[in-house]
DNA sequence: GCGCACTGAGTGAGGATTCACTCATTGCTC
DNA sequence: GAGCAATGAGTGAATCCTCACTCAGTGCGC
């Protein structure tokens, strides 16, 4: 069942990407998307104001997104790919783990910087539909994990970083720490700079977490 | 508007607390209330599935709580009460405030040990309300996020704790960072004993995060 | 019998989705 | 190049279903 919610993403014989009329329609509806669902939350949002705000009617919806779900889905799996993306090409580059973990906490909040309807969507609209949020986001999420608990591991190894901390408990735990300060950002003034401003601390303070004890 | 919808938590002329029949019919309906809403979110969650747990027949529901959101907003309440007077009278006790951070973290990771569903109620369900979080929940978390804040801050004047990280950030961090790992232990396999395991590790790394650096 | 907790079928509103229709565009034929 | 037919993206009113909530009743406890 999840197998399918998920194949089903991929819309079924939409227009070409170059449409004759109206140009690249999907895109128009997605920044719609996030617009929309970051002011009223997921269920609140009526597919026919989606469609108002992105100039197309109602039944356009369906001709790009099997339904209101899919176009959640697809609009997390648009914007958020951008950042695992740069993740997987960026972070082999880069030898020491300390600066990996410097490198992923400032995308993850770089990322969202400037970017405050979509930060609010990923932090919390996406966990509005619990089925999305289990069939879904949850598997994607472990995945994140999964990365920043490998990047700690190999920091272990090499004694970068202390050991007797798990690494998957320390990766939940900056992720979770990065989440909670993307969502009161958002959720509250979110004034420009704010998130870079935090990061610089949080790299601090996750660094000297982890640093191995002082002999 | 938050006025209103706060004070209209308390619900209107419910039977007395010593029902002749039945016994506390509102107990188990926020019992029932906490099993549905953590299996299928809040807005798949049916008013009359909760009736049906609870073994009492939809109408009675409105007997006791003014709406499906007053239903969910009093679960909380209900609830989370319990770690905001216990912290309220327990923290003042303390001096250190290393130690008083110790009893923040295992007081938010033990409430919830033991208890997956309200685990699953707080991290995932209730933020599924845009309008619940906008309107309750903010304001609630982020007068927890102060309290956390105001231990810090203590902690940086007397020199247990270095100065060169904001309080409210740091608040927010640790705050997300148990957020995370209880959202993840409730959705996962929950094993007992889970997060309070994870309690000891979590206070070793944010005791170390924000201790002042070595000479 | 009276009052009150309780019941649960019924109601009405709301809103996702559908689908019969429109018409700009394309390209074929002469 | 004009006329014509075919195409299919786009439309949005109508459909139809799903619930949250109501309220006329039921029967228990006194």
């Amino acid at each position: 069942m999840s197998e399918s919610s998920l194949s089903a993403r991929r819309s079924r014989g939409r227009p070409s990407a170059r449409t004759v009329r109206g140009g690249d329609k999907r895109e128009r509806i997605l920044d719609a998307a996030v617009r929309v669902f970051a002011r009223k939350g997921f269920y609140l949002t009526r597919v026919s104001e989606v469609a108002k705000a992105a100039g197309v009617a109602d039944g356009t919806i369906y001709l790009y997104f099997k339904s209101k779900d899919d176009l959640l889905v697809s609009l997390f799996e648009n914007r958020i790919q951008r950042l695992l993306t740069y993740l997987d090409t960026e972070l082999p580059r880069i030898a020491s783990a300390t600066y990996k973990l410097q490198k992923i906490i400032e995308l993850q909040l770089g990322l969202l910087e400037g970017e405050r309807d979509l930060a609010e969507v990923v932090t919390v609209i996406l966990r509005q539909s619990t089925k999305l949020m289990k069939e879904y986001a949850a598997p994607r999420f472990t995945a994140y994990f999964d990365t920043i608990a490998k990047v700690i591991a190999e920091g272990q190894a090499s004694g970068e970083l202390r050991a007797d901390i798990s690494p998957h408990l320390a990766a939940r735990a900056i992720f979770g720490a990065l989440d909670a300060i993307t969502m009161t950002w958002a959720l509250g003034k979110a004034e420009p700079g704010g998130l870079l401003r935090a990061s610089g601390q949080i790299v601090e303070l996750v660094l000297r977490g982890l640093s191995p004890a002082a002999p």
